[in-house]
This record gives structure tokens, sequence and C-alpha cells, in this order.
DNA sequence: AATGGCAAAAGTGTATGCAATCCCGATCCC
DNA sequence: GGGATCGGGATTGCATACACTTTTGCCATT
């Protein structure tokens, strides 16, 4: 079986395989389609790409540094099963970064750049309206497209990766912890956002994205959970 | 040959061999002993530590994910050679969080952090009071130790990595653009600093680490330099 | 029946081989 | 003489083979 019989995004060509397969893992962890805890054998990821397992150990190694997964020395990777101390520092770390980038994507906002905002909103509430698990993910994921549109019109390309990193561990963290009853990521506060970088008012968006952010937090149920780790919970969540 | 034959660190008895050759990387990095546009050929590399391709590839990688290498693909492994633009990034990064940390940190300080800032500063010290280029390049280093020991105080296990890789990137691009007149980074300011964080005086540590900062950047020559970048200035600094 | 140990099986860590790509220099054509 | 073209050499990308570690299932022993 070739490479071409997969269907990649369309720009993936004859691009790198191992970026490639980190991104479907990727997304496959944050729709939670992957249960944290999940081993990623080498050989068996290989098998669903028809790839060696050199590029499989390339693709993990890459989500081990993201703290998508979690390596363990021939033990393995697995899906990672983030603490709730460990999803509070990701929560901190972003309210920390936000606001700054929201003052830096002020200064430099351009009509394109609110064009895609206001694409990202109307994707947003689209999905709001359907119903279904699939829909759940799908949501999740554009609730963090929003922040990394935010990230990159702040134009810092570290602070830009910073935030990938945050966004994606976020979108694990709720799939994990998140209550299904409420929404999972307020769309009204990503267009009130909008409303206050157009408005030039950096201290207003500054604020909105620390509630919104403190709002997708206190959704979560971050109770310690269970006594000790044995063995880290056994393991799996 | 096996494993143990090799003067690793006495800690590294049989652990990961790609972590060691990273790390034995970054510090020739960040020491300047490896010129920004360095080739890093995987056979080279891998003879020079007596292990196969495999094992340099997987250092080149994390490498690369931190920003101290860039790489190209079917070319190879380059020292990266960061633009001014991108230090500027780097600094802004930082003048972000580390304020942040110095208010976490202030929380959490204990006599024994307070005991390892008083060794680093005095490390600091000694460093100063000599001459010699090895000695500017473990100066480098010393400075950037007390800001990853502020990270690591924080407790907040997400920003101490990215602290990890912006003291990297900082030194690498002090060694690349500092003007060698002025003392690389500012001895006295850590001491202010640590005085104002042993003060709980947060505002004041945030104050004088933004300082800081500026004080470093502002010894830099980050002028546009050579016009164009004739595929990036010929590869070479 | 429970426990300890052993051996096979599974899986990761590393080395190596092969194909593809890129770089460089020589050659040829205009 | 200048520029394009075409090998040769070197280097990377990927797959595979082998070594070592961990796990697991079985059996003997208590």
């Amino acid at each position: 079986m070739k490479l071409a019989d997969y269907p990649f995004a369309p720009t993936d060509g004859a691009e790198d395989r191992a970026a490639a397969i980190r991104e479907h893992l990727r997304d496959a962890i944050i729709d939670r389609r992957l249960a944290p805890g999940t081993k990623l054998g080498e050989a068996e990821v290989g098998a669903l790409f028809d790839v060696s397992r050199t590029v499989v150990r390339s693709a993990l190694q890459m989500l081990s540094f993201e703290g998508l997964v979690r390596s363990e020395r021939n033990r393995g990777a697995f899906v990672a099963n983030p603490s709730p101390e460990e999803a509070r520092q990701v929560f901190d770390a972003r309210r920390l970064i936000e606001p700054a980038l929201a003052g830096s994507a002020v200064e430099r906002l351009r009509p394109l750049d609110i064009a895609e905002f206001r694409s990202l909103l109307e994707e947003e509430s689209r999905l709001m309206g359907e119903r279904g698990a699939s829909v759940r993910r799908a949501e999740i994921r554009a609730s963090g497209d929003f922040h990394l549109a935010l990230a990159r019109v702040a134009g810092n390309a570290v602070l830009e990766r910073f935030m990938e990193e945050l966004v994606a561990r976020s979108s694990l963290v709720i799939a994990l912890y998140g209550r299904t009853g409420a929404s999972s990521c307020g769309h009204a506060d990503h267009g009130s956002i909008l409303a206050a970088l157009e408005a030039r008012d950096v201290r207003s968006a500054g604020e909105l994205l620390v509630h919104h952010i403190d709002h997708i937090e206190s959704d979560l149920d971050l109770t310690p959970a269970h006594g000790l780790d044995l063995r880290a919970a056994l393991s799996r969540g």
C-alpha cells in the first residue's frame, strides 16, 4: 500500500510523514478518540499508517515534547493523562500569556485578521446549533482555533508555539475533566473578546480573556479524585 | 564497544543516550563552541559520540523543537542562526513570563530556595572575578541558571519548560549579538532581584526583572545587519 | 491455592542497509 | 565566455534486522 492512498490534508502531498502522523494522532487525542492512558505501540501505529516504526517514533517523540504523550523508557508511549495540578498549570500559563497576546494583537490587527476571526466565530455558531459527540469534538477544536488565531495575529512566533501547545493540552484536559453539562467553551465570550479587540480596548480584551479562561476552568471537575497514584492510578483514567 | 565506556556525566549511568547528546550539543551551542550555521551532520556527530545516526537524529529533533537547531528536509541540521526579530520575540516572551514567575515564587519561596539562589550568585561573583573566553561562557550559563532557578521555584512545570527554552535561546542570541564590551549580564541585577524576592516585594521584583531583561537586550546589537538574506546570508554567521 | 521463579513472547532501543535527494563540479552547447 | 545539463559523491529518509528489556504465562514448590 502506497503513500497517496491515505486521505491526508491536501497540502501534504509528498511532505514529511512523521509530521502528518503527529497531526493525526494529536487530533485523535484532543478529540478523545484516543483515551488518556491508551498505549501507542510503535508497530501498531506504524501498521495503521503503513510506515515503519522509525517514522512513528519520530512522531511520538514530537508529541511527547508537546505533553500530549507520555513516554517511558523501554515501556512505550501512552496518551497523556494530565493530573489536575498539571491542568491548573496549563490554565495559569494561558491566563498569563493570552492577555499579553491581546495587547500585541490590537496593535497589529488588520482587516483580513478580523475577517478570519469572524469566520471562526461563524463556524462555532454553526457547531453550537448541532448535536452529537463528533460535533462536540469539533466545537472544542474550533474554540481552540480562536485562541490560536489570536496568537498568530499577535505576531510573536515563540509565544505562538507556546500557545499551540497550551491549546492542545487544554483540549485534552477539557476532554478529560469537562463536565458534559455546560457548553464546553463559552462561544459568546469569543464574540465579546473580538469586539474588544476591534475597539482597540486592550484592557477590556485582556479581562475578557482571563474571565473566559476562568470560565473554562471552572467548568472542569479538578478534584484530586482518587487517593494516591498506584502507578499513576493504574495508568488509566 | 559497550555503553559504560563513555565518560558521560556521572548520573547518566545507563540512561538515554539521545538526551545526553542533546545536552552536550546544547551546551556547545549556547557556549558558542558551535557557531551558528554550523552543519550538524548525522554521521559526523554520531562518530563523535560513537552512536548510530538513529540516536543522533533523535537528539537533533529535540534541539530543533527547542529552536536551537534548524532542520531542513533532505539537507540536514544546522546550528540555529536566530534573526534579530527572533531575538526580540524571545526577550518579549521573557519580559512577559518572568515577572509572573516572580509573583508565584514569592508565595512559595522557602529557605532552601534562598540558599540555592545565594549559591548561584556566589558562583556568578566568582566567575566575574576571572578572565578568559571560557569564563565568559560559564558566566552566560550561570546567569541563565539564576532565571531557571526562579522558574523552578515558581512551581509551574509548564512555564518552567518554556523558560528552559527561552533561556537557552537567549544564551545563543547573546553569544551571537552580544557586544563583547559590556558585562554580558548584570550580576548586580540578580542580587537586587533576589533581595526583592526575599522582601516579598512582588512588584519590585517584577520591575527589576523587566529592567534586567531590558538591560540584557539593550546590550545587544540587533541591527538588521546585512541587507537581504541570500539564503540566510550564505548559511553562515 | 498462593507464591516464586523461569522462560517464551512482545515490544522498545539501536545499528545498519538501501533508495532518494541534494550539492558540487565537469562538460557541453550556444 | 556564460549558462544550462548531467553525472559522481555525499547525505538524508526510511525500512529492516538485531540486541536488550519488560511483560506474561506456566510450572514447580510450599
